[in-house]
DNA sequence: GTAGGGTTAG
């Protein structure tokens, strides 16, 4: 049954303004019209006259009007009129094909490819463009037989769309050899190969094709900064983000978004805040995408004011800016912001939460503590929202009970997923692990920590843990296993890395470190602040040492932690009384908690360290994260 | 009359 307009034929509705009603249009007018129309209103009208005047089966009418509904998003409409053409020729099929790539329903076009040949319609290179672009690799494969047997495999557009396809499916091989033997090469093709690369982590691969590209537009510009951003690569996405700005090639807005994650990555909010001011000087519109990404970037380089301000003026907000939000109000420890604006969001304006945002608000619980919220919201997941929780929700409600103490139960829990075919991974046990040493339980640890090195899935992590915990216990003997048993399995310790950013420049320490060219004024600086530390009478948390060595050596291990270093940096290298904000790659430590607070109670500044997990706002000795985290 | 490259959140 066909709805309007389709049905319009019999009825009697006014005659649309933009074709007058005086005289009798011709197709090729109608045609014509169709194609300059400006808006989906403009088309129906067009339409609606088109049918008046009997021309809705016309073939070049009825082309016209079934791709314009494509092109107006209204694939509905566009498919509802190829359907009711008789015998749709090479033209109507490619364009509808094309259609549903362009809308992500590859399937739905191959279906259409089948049918199409089923009726011993030609597929032509136009057709397996359109078919090919954007799908998925095992049809993609069959499809590449077709493209061989009717000869259009030297087509530069149709070779470019089967490189693509095997580039997107990680058949790097196949699509490189594609690439290699194609009769010419494009700038597409080249972008293709480099999307390839880039989005399956070769990088250096991509960087190659990607400086042999003489002409580069924003395109590979973008899939070349998208490919670092992705996989961690902040700093050199930030660099050739400068790089294209001084090529003069204007970013998109992908290339925006992607630059701001990077930003976001690495605590960089000079650069991020740059890139705001690129968007506002360029009057740039602040869509969803860019607000997410705003906020995203400032919440992570410890702007929450900054990242509520996008919030508030964004004109229109979806569940991807809720969820930025919601996880920016959850790393600073604001849990109360965060379940109002959870409610807000599905209670007013209807916005249904998706996984992600369950795990803001779960996440948020479990820096708060609060267990029965934390676990009311677990429940309603799958019995409010029909969400399955997966994994990820385990391992947040593993962890805010873990941290309140409530082991056994967490434990239970890694059970109860078990048996409904979530299988436990070492995060989660390492998350279990985490509040095992917290609340010092070395039973339970023990008990997880042998499970895991037993079935190989122990990690770095798993070994500095129960290291840690031996440590805290001032077992010696159990550290020194766990040294022995890291180096027959050959894992290594992640080293804390601490970084500061200062003039758009980002500035690393690992501890120990003596590589920064102002090595010596930095270690006067914690020569300094170690004395602060002695007259307010601090005793240095020496539990948290790994190593079984002399309480002298424990301390002055503590004492160039990188994060100390970090901040040293930061109180010589800015102006008294202002924030001091530290990246951390670990999470904070017991004791550089302590001194932190102290540092900031003795200078009066203000100190935001974001760690592995969340923000510490450090203000006037006391710490936004209640000693919890 | 029909074609090829880039998306964000944990």
């Amino acid at each position: 049954m066909l709805t309007t307009p389709f049905s319009a034929a019999t009825g009697t509705s006014t005659v649309p303004t933009i074709t007058g009603r005086q005289h009798s249009p011709s197709p090729e007018t109608l045609a014509s019209l169709i194609t300059t129309s400006k808006n989906i209103t403009q088309l129906l009208q067009i339409h609606a006259a088109a049918i008046r005047h009997g021309f809705h089966n016309h073939p070049a009418v009825n082309f016209k009007l079934q791709r314009s509904y494509s092109s107006f998003g209204r694939l509905d409409s566009s498919l509802a009129l190829f359907n009711r053409t008789h015998d749709p020729n090479v033209f109507f099929y490619t364009s509808i094909i094309h259609a549903h790539a362009a809308d992500n329903l590859h399937m739905r076009g191959i279906q259409l490819y089948i049918q199409m040949i089923s009726q011993d319609v030609e597929p032509n290179e136009f057709t397996f463009s359109a078919v090919l672009k954007g799908c998925p690799i095992e049809p993609g494969k069959l499809l590449h037989t077709h493209v061989i047997k009717l000869g259009f495999d030297s087509n530069m557009h149709v070779r470019t769309a089967l490189v693509d396809v095997y580039s997107r499916g990680g058949d790097l091989i196949s699509a490189r050899q594609l690439f290699d033997t194609m009769p010419e090469r494009s700038l597409v093709s080249l972008t293709s190969m480099i999307t390839g690369y880039a989005k399956h982590g070769d990088l250096a691969k991509a960087r190659t094709l990607f400086d042999s590209i003489v002409d580069k537009d924003a395109v590979c510009w973008s899939v070349m900064i998208g490919g670092y951003a992705k996989y961690g690569k902040a700093t050199e996405a930030i660099t050739l983000f400068r790089k294209m700005l001084r090529s003069k090639i204007n970013p998109k807005e992908v290339t925006l978004v992607a630059i701001l994650s990077a930003c976001g990555q690495i605590g960089a909010i000079e650069s991020g805040r740059s890139v705001h001011s690129y968007i506002q000087n360029h009057k740039i519109q602040i869509n969803v995408h860019l607000g997410s990404a705003l906020i995203d970037m400032y919440s992570k380089c410890g702007s929450l004011e900054d990242a509520v301000n996008i919030f508030d003026n964004l004109k229109n907000r979806d569940v991807v800016t809720y969820n930025s939000m919601l996880s920016g109000y959850s790393m600073h420890g604001y849990h109360q912001e965060a379940l109002l604006l959870f409610h807000k969001m599905h209670k007013i304006n209807h916005i249904q939460p998706t996984a992600i945002s369950f795990i803001g608000i779960l996440n948020s619980c479990a820096h708060s503590g609060l267990v029965s919220i934390g676990k009311g919201i677990f429940l309603s997941m799958k019995r409010k929202h029909k969400i399955e929780p997966t994994i990820e929700h385990y391992g947040c409600v593993v962890n805010l009970l873990g941290r309140a103490g409530f082991l056994n139960h967490a434990y239970t829990l890694t059970n109860t997923m078990n048996q409904i075919n979530i299988k436990p991974d070492p995060i989660i046990f390492g998350t279990l692990l985490d509040s095992c040493t917290l609340h010092k339980n070395i039973e339970l640890a023990e008990k997880i920590a042998n499970s895991l090195i037993d079935q190989n899935l122990a990690n770095s992590g798993t070994y500095i843990l129960l290291s840690n915990l031996y440590a805290a216990t001032s077992n010696w003997a159990g550290v020194a296993h766990m040294r022995t048993l890291m180096k027959t399995h050959g894992v290594e310790k992640e080293p804390g890395c601490s970084s500061i950013e200062i003039d758009n420049k980002v500035h690393e320490f690992v501890a120990g470190d003596m590589n920064h060219p102002k090595s010596a004024e930095i270690y006067e600086m914690v020569a300094e602040v170690n004395g602060w530390l002695v007259g307010h009478g601090y005793r240095p948390q020496t539990e948290v040492v790994v190593q079984d060595i002399g309480e002298r050596e424990r301390v002055r291990s503590l004492e160039v932690h990188s994060e100390k270093l970090a901040i040293a940096f930061g109180l010589i290298s800015t102006k008294a009384g202002s924030s001091i904000k530290i990246v951390k790659n670990l999470r904070v430590c017991l004791d550089c908690h302590e001194v932190t607070k102290l540092i900031s109670k003795v200078t009066g500044r203000r100190i935001v360290v974001r760690d592995r997990n969340r923000f510490h706002h450090f203000v006037d000795g006391v710490c936004s994260c209640g000693d919890y985290w």
